[in-house]
DNA sequence: GGCTTGATTGAGACTGAGTATCGACAACGC
DNA sequence: GCGTTGTCGATACTCAGTCTCAATCAAGCC
């Protein structure tokens, strides 16, 4: 759960137009908890009868990603998943039991790339990490259980 | 460019029976350079009239991935693939230019994972770290033109 | 070498994610 | 208000990956 202004003033403030679908695409982004797939949204918006289209879904989500207010990951499983999340370079743990999603950022992976690209030779561009486990609140829920 | 037959003891050496087919893959696999991805590997049965089904493709790169034979990645550009690899716990770097991939181990990361379960509280039970670059010699190959 | 049995096969139907197309519509600058 | 042009929903489409099923085959046993 997230407020949704924050998506919408930083749609407002870039060349794309502020819609009404997007806005509302938005706001179930908002009322979503940890992450969530196209599909989720499309069932979302399906579900509240809000008459938005499959394609307007993906575009929005594409447009978002572009201002790097969501962040498209990876799970496990190999699917693929959507997290909102801060406009700078960071990476994301996800929790296995409730999808709960929490920012992190360098944490000394820079030395890690680093060394690699000392060890390997290669000119490091890009890296992806993501970090998969429990959260506090599953974990404790889980030692009550 | 792999030797197949280590594919294939440790094919052998598993539970799972050595046929026909799933040599052929194996060998479609050696002939590869860096990463591919089945779809590849389908064109490429296709292009030498192998006779092999797509389903067993897809198959047997799951009984691969299964005995750590290959690993399934995620390019930058979403798209799914598969690398040869080692069967100890481990990441890749892949090149951007050639598609060339390289092992590498640790290189520091468990201090890192350590350092963030510190921080957040999550229980950390699995990660994923893919690093992207230009290998050694597209970056020479680079430098010359 | 044959026999049995259960794993494996190829073909093709199917599913579900994501993309392309297109005519209608609406946001925004004037 | 008006025109431009980005965006819309519907729908057709593509493509990766899965499922089903009857036929086949590897491998252990005699």
């Amino acid at each position: 759960m997230v407020d949704p202004s924050a998506l919408l003033t930083a749609l407002d403030r870039s060349a794309y137009r502020m819609t009404e679908p997007r806005r509302a695409v938005a706001q179930l982004i908002a009322d979503r908890h940890g992450h969530f797939s196209a599909a989720d949204l499309v069932g979302d918006a399906r579900s509240r009868r809000m008459g938005i289209g499959r394609a307007t879904i993906f575009r929005t989500l594409d447009v978002l990603a572009e201002l790097e207010l969501v962040e498209r990951i990876d799970l496990p499983s190999g699917e693929h998943a959507y997290v909102v999340c801060e406009p700078v370079h960071h990476h994301h743990v996800v929790c296995s039991a409730c999808g709960r999603s929490d920012d992190i950022d360098d944490a000394g992976l820079r030395a890690v790339v680093r060394e690699v690209a000392r060890r390997t030779g290669y000119r490091i561009d890009d890296h992806r990490l993501e970090l998969f486990g429990m959260c506090p609140s599953c974990r404790s829920r889980e030692a009550v259980a």
